[in-house]
DNA sequence: CACTTTCTTGACTATTAAAGTCGACAAACT
DNA sequence: AGTTTGTCGACTTTAATAGTCAAGAAAGTG
């Protein structure tokens, strides 16, 4: 499993928030409905992304969460990134999870890591929620 | 966590026995000891190992593992493609869990997906084992 | 041959991270 | 006042990974 299902849910989340952008909030139940997401767990995550400054909240009848970035200046990466940050910052490349390697200052595979990883951002950040937007019209077969 | 530790593992191995190739099979309990796996986990990994074509073994007093083929000619991917060849056959993109999606057919995402999929394996097919020996006679350092 | 070493095998247990839930509370609107 | 909706922290569950055990089968040794 290399993207964890909340990763999978907060992006899911953001691209449905891209969706609805421009007609004020959407309630974290109709995001859940949409995306199906288990409520209670969308509402950890959802919360959680509002210190990622991509989305803001509004209590009450009309409340709500919407976007604060437009979904062509919002990148996978920017997401991704996000998520990972309080993570594994004591792992070898945030990719594998020794966080008590013992090959500390001489690993073989350091360099091999590092370029997966790259390779990876690499791909997050040149993808943008209006291109996962555009994607969906073009009615991309999953399978 | 992206790369799981029983992969590193066999990772590991393979790369010990390339840097004791030629000088006959190896033990099970020496790969362990320079490499800092669990014996018992190694047993089972190197035993799955065999199926993989790579490698081979030899019971007895001089017994253990040994390369078939050689070091420049073995690369992450075909390591990497072998261990996961039985895993999340029915998944998306075989990089996200979804047994059940509830997006089968129409999935803005899978096209993404799969493009991070090639980068990692394009860089996992374009590392040799021999590259990783390199590496270590190079003295990287980890963090 | 008796004996040791080492791999073989399958079932078993443990650990951990991820996934998901609960309930009391706080803002916003009607 | 009363409803709706987000907030927050603690809690429970689940599933996958990680790791172990013990009996057995080759392969050598003396």
């Amino acid at each position: 499993m290399l993207i964890t299902k909340k990763n999978q849910y907060a992006l899911r989340a953001i691209f449905e928030l891209a969706k609805h952008n421009g007609k004020g909030p959407q309630k974290i139940s109709e995001i859940a409905k949409a995306q199906a997401i288990p409520g209670k767990f969308l509402e950890v995550i959802l919360n959680q992304l509002k210190g990622s400054g991509l989305v803001d909240s509004k209590r009450g009848f009309y409340g709500g969460y919407y976007l604060i970035r437009s979904p062509e200046k919002i990148t996978v990466g920017d997401i991704m990134r996000f998520l990972e940050r309080d993570i594994d910052p004591s792992g070898c490349v945030a990719l594998v999870p020794e966080t008590n390697c013992p090959f500390k200052g001489d690993c073989a595979f350091f360099p091999m890591w590092n370029r997966i990883k790259d390779a990876i951002f690499s791909v997050y950040d040149e993808t943008t929620i209006q291109d996962l937007l555009d994607n969906e019209s073009a009615s991309v077969k999953c399978q």
